[in-house]
DNA sequence: ATAATTAATGTAATCGATTGCACGAAAATA
DNA sequence: TATTTTCGTGCAATCGATTACATTAATTAT
């Protein structure tokens, strides 16, 4: 029940008969110390079962060996899946990963990186919550000489690294697959362009129908939530208000899901009557008994990527100079059942 | 790009001609320093934008208000909720959350574990690797005072509190229904006995024939991994041994998944010639375009009520007893459509 | 043999906040 | 008025490790 008295290097010193700062460059293997001197402390220190104090090292040192994380929420699965590549690849290295979640709310996305600067964390990752607009909390981080970097949801800050998925070639492959399936009235129905990403998609689903000759029809392009329900809402709509159409391409995986419940509710066959296409490779996607055609995102490697981004910017900060890098990973069509047109 | 120079009470007292001491005791809102200083500190640290330094803090008090949570895998829906939980309670109280992933890993967990205590977090959460089996690391942590608690995968260790769901009764619940549903031939696939939740569920199945008169056949125990393959080969082999069945209860929803697949692709249907119900409520349950039943086990909520035993304990602590708490969830059937007989 | 160099270790300040103890001044009591 | 309390504040140690500077001992060069 009693806390363990912890062995400090005071400890090793008095059982050595030496001082404190010997015994601490002995643990470092400075060369300033004997060989004989290091071995003995080396020695004692392990049969002491010393454990170096992070705390002090963190106070003396401005080095917490700590990150944090900030997403509009930690069990979204491709949330998790990032933080899990930062939590792999930085983990080797002695990192500890904090996470925040900030419920697509900017003020407490503001006050998370706030406490989190406050606890003297080595870096920030952070993707920004739909509700961002002002950016000063963020440039805060960057001033205060903190690493920062953005995953996915970004905003254009200077001297800020970025790891983001190419949304615009996503969109792109995704609606050219659609056309080469032969439909060629494909809906839209993205996200708010106040995310990038979600205008990214937009701009891509445009290109793509204007590099084949295929008119924009303004019918056709809504913006609504990623979530079941608006994917169920935003049919109703176009059957209500007797838009016609043969597919849809979906920002979201959720707004697919829904979407293709309400044809289906409605007489349609998919793909026959209306291809689908989505975006996320959502994990329920490939276990749909018609599996969804979908947009993957490889969210582990980008975690990966945004750690690594981070280690090389923490050395540059060594150096005293910053680089504003800004990775760009390619997203990968699955194709499945969804916009495969039978006898095609 | 430089760091700013960060304000300490040594600034304040400068300032103010005063000793650090008072102004330390006038931020802490001491009895034992004037009111009129009391104010002056307040207002010249606003000021100077002063803001208490947390480490310096923690080297003295020893409590970081940080605290680690080791899961298997947190990009797994379950632990990722239970994470969304405990953080969600305990960020308001100024707490952060550390996350580690074992990989289901013993070693792996047990240094984490190390590590976490290292870096003095004021307690851990802990959902074991299916390969622990020596606690030694776990009770480590207990003998060093360091509050524990253990959600949903535990060990049995006296002096440590956990917070799990009631498998026996999610799993006894589920077989009844499918009983009552009028299966009487019902196959349990479950998962490695040496977790005690997988025992749990099993021995829920056997109460619940034994409490309507059915037979044990153990031809219909199986134990496989929790994965959509898994459950795949599961039912091959039911299949190929010439074993009768009208139902699987399975303990994970991806075995019941796969399992569903295979029936599927041998001609039976769901639920007229075979019911299915799984476990865990996996966000893709519902999404299926025969929505699984399964049983549901609210991992926010488990989350959230191991927060507040962690917070509890620390109290405790502080009047030098120890409680240990045992809580125990209900789980809820989510009765969908692989399990309703039509007409029945 | 003596001076100059190098190697090994120790001393003490530092990182920032907290707190037991001491001290002077003011207030209350005798 | 003299004595005791109370109040407000400061001094200095502490938490544990690091490190610039000082010092001693050992070695080399002259």
């Amino acid at each position: 029940m009693r806390q363990k008295e912890k062995v400090t290097i005071y400890d090793i010193s008095k059982k050595l008969n030496i001082s404190a700062a010997t015994v601490s460059r002995a643990l470092n293997d400075s060369d300033r110390v004997s060989l004989k001197t290091k071995e003995l402390v080396l020695k004692t220190a392990k049969e002491l079962n010393y454990q170096q104090n992070a705390l002090a090292l963190a106070l003396k040192s401005g080095r917490t060996f700590n990150v944090g994380v900030v997403v509009p929420y930690i069990n979204h699965t491709f949330f998790a899946s990032v933080i899990r590549g930062i939590e792999e690849e930085l983990e080797p290295k002695g990192y500890h990963v904090i996470i925040c979640q900030t419920h697509e709310n900017v003020e407490s996305e503001a006050k998370q990186i706030k406490t989190l600067l406050n606890t003297h964390i080595d870096g920030i990752f952070i993707s920004v919550s739909k509700t961002t607009e002002s950016v000063k909390h963020i440039e805060e981080v960057r001033d205060e000489g903190v690493p920062l970097i953005f995953f996915d949801r970004k905003k254009d800050i200077s001297g800020v690294s970025s790891v983001t998925i190419n949304d615009f070639e996503g969109a792109y492959e995704a609606t050219t697959h659609l056309i080469q399936q032969g439909y060629t009235n494909i809906a839209h129905i993205g996200g708010d362009h106040k995310l990038e990403i979600y205008k990214h998609r937009y701009d891509g689903y445009i290109a793509a129908l204007k590099a084949h000759n295929l008119p924009v029809n303004d019918d056709l392009l809504l913006q609504v939530n990623s979530t079941v329900e608006a994917g169920i809402e935003a049919v109703k709509s176009l059957l209500k208000n007797n838009i016609s159409f043969d597919a849809i391409f979906s920002a979201s995986d959720y707004v697919a899901l829904g979407s293709m419940r309400e044809l289906r509710a409605n007489g349609f066959k998919i793909p026959e009557d209306v291809g689908v296409v989505g975006f996320s490779n959502e994990p329920f996607t490939k276990y749909l008994e018609r599996p969804l055609t979908t947009v993957g995102q490889t969210p582990v490697l980008m975690g990966q990527i945004a750690a690594q981004v981070f280690l090389e910017q923490i050395t540059d900060v060594k150096k005293n100079f910053r680089v504003e890098k800004k990775v760009v990973l390619s997203p990968e069509l699955y194709t499945r059942d969804t916009s495969i047109k039978k006898g095609s």
